[in-house]
DNA sequence: TGATAAACGAGACGGTACGTCTGGTCTTACG
DNA sequence: CGTAAGACCAGACGTACCGTCTCGTTTATCA
């Protein structure tokens, strides 16, 4: 019976699984990805460190989970459209630069990066979930506002969305170190548009 | 003379300091920032653990010291100067996005980062150090190109730069995902040209 | 049922606690108390260390552990039963004297002083572990002798014990040093008897 | 005179040697033998530790020194002489356990034993120098009570010190355990006398 | 009286063991 | 048979001393 005992044995517990990926989460927030261990999350979820093994193999993937999941994840920016390219885009870049001044999304965004850890396995699952949907987002705004004849003739929406996100990362990992990317920067990534 | 009480006891040993330093640049070089400890670390240094801890107080103080001292760096990689920014842009982009694919500069990036994010007071200093130079000869090189009109009439020098670096760092820690061409991104950023 | 709730988690593995009391009583055995180090016992058992401390706060604490459970003794000598009392005591002295200088002996006594000395609240129980059944040996055989009045007049048999247990003691500690012959120390002990 | 020479360079402080002994007297006394490291000894002697070690080769022989100098010590009890030997004896029994039960005392005991170490040369010269007077007194007294016709037909003076000091280093080793040794030991160990 | 030389205090050196902590695996009792 | 609990082996952590080795300083002597 292959399939028909789906149900042999005691289900697992989608109660002990939402608790470990909240405590988890809660734990970050609270002390920061370095600090976390299994040991403390088994603890915070009330559950058995066995139980974390059994459904993620390591600590990334947690974190991973949490991103694919929605319950941890970068502040979503929603790109305006108003029409106007590069409007939009200066207030999307900064919205989001504001938002990374909070310390748990920059937190966040330290946590991903360095659970990418020597794993290059969870390293690309960790950025293709968590920008992921930025890229495409990007990518799909760029790609109507060129269709408007909003982008400069030379440029490339994916080279354009590569570049914006680089450039947040960049600023998200040197708080403070440098001066927030401006306006200037969307203008020389759109470069000269026939609008 | 305030400096009169400097020489009691035996004097620390530079010599300790630099084989430690030297031991941990290659075992992140060898095997990855992650697999890192301050064990392995001085034993390959051929020194005490004490010793270690008598000069720095964690494992990402070492790291911050090779960064900070220039002894662990991202791939120094010039740029070209043929007289024709594009191509020149293209070809460095290009060498520096295969620097990044050995597992030495990409696990140096990750020690980076891991380094700066518990280090909140020296991350500025640490990122300006890592990416400073970078920063400093695409300004250069850029203004250049600009006064021969080399650079679109909407670029801001600082902010290409920007991002350029942005997107380098992106890759750098998004091993194997789908990036745009080089070529394309470069052209994008320099907007349309005189040329 | 007071004691139901005592089998939640893995139950402590008796096996590891005998491997460790074993290999503690090899290691003391063949390299001497003062050699011995939780880190050799652990490895000697195959256990982890941390096994080792969740069953014992020291290295006295296992050694006491070993007096009282009869794994580590003084080598049991037997006082022969000839009949006659004073070649027997000659002879048990004798042997027990020459038992002490193997080192392995030796080595036990000392293990036993430091591991009572800081720790008196078992002081007695481990010295009572160790002598007692000598001392009560000892008893029986004077006893018996006085009865066939093979013990002077004066003596006291208890009193005889401890001056003969003490006596080993003694010339435990102080190795190589000028002892009386021990028919002369028997002799003395059991007095002027009537046989 | 080849040994002219002795005195070239500076001469070694006889007030680093005694400030050494000093401290190593009071942390004995403070703390136990098993606490003292030399570290502590040089700091709270005001030296360094190369001085402790240029005057004794190891901890154990510091303790030697004191003992020999005479500035740590078992309580010296001198046995009485009335002319009458076993009250002489008894009493020096009681004064000597009585003595024992000094905390200080009994330590010095322990630290002896312990000193004694798994250093075969260390315990010998150890012993000699702290039992050595007690035993040498014993016999000698012994055999002016021996001449006098105070001491049993068939006891030997030497096996008589050697069960008295023993039952005195029991009775040390074991405080409480054991009632402590009365007029009984004595009058066994002196058999019956022609007085 | 100035050079030489040994001992001094201080403290860093390479080590070793400590006792603690976490990782990942395993083995129990309960549901 | 999945779970909570928790013991298991392994090994890194940061600390404390060990015994040795420089340092700069002090205190002798001998030239």
């Amino acid at each position: 019976m292959a399939e028909s005992g789906r149900g042999r044995g005691r289900p697992r517990s989608e109660q002990a699984r939402h608790a470990i990926l909240a405590a988890a989460r809660d734990l970050i927030a609270e002390a920061g990805y370095e600090q976390l261990t299994v040991q403390a999350i088994a603890a915070r979820a009330g559950s058995g460190r066995q139980t974390v093994y059994r459904w993620w193999r390591s600590k990334e993937l947690i974190v991973a989970e949490l991103v694919t999941s929605g319950e941890l994840t970068l502040p979503a920016v929603p790109i305006p459209d108003t029409g106007h390219l590069e409007p939009d885009l200066i207030a999307w870049l900064d919205t989001i630069v504001h938002s990374l001044e909070d310390p748990q999304a920059g937190g966040l965004m330290l946590a991903l990066v360095t659970a990418a850890s020597d794993n290059e396995a969870d390293a690309r699952l960790l950025y293709e979930m968590s920008t992921g949907p930025f890229h495409r987002a990007l990518v799909a705004r760029l790609t109507q506002g060129a269709a408007a004849g909003q982008v400069g003739p030379h440029a490339d929406t994916t080279a354009i969305a590569d570049a914006l996100i680089g450039t947040v990362l960049f600023r998200a990992l040197t708080p403070g170190a440098r001066p927030a990317p401006t306006s200037a920067v969307i203008r020389t990534l759109l470069g000269c548009s026939t609008s």
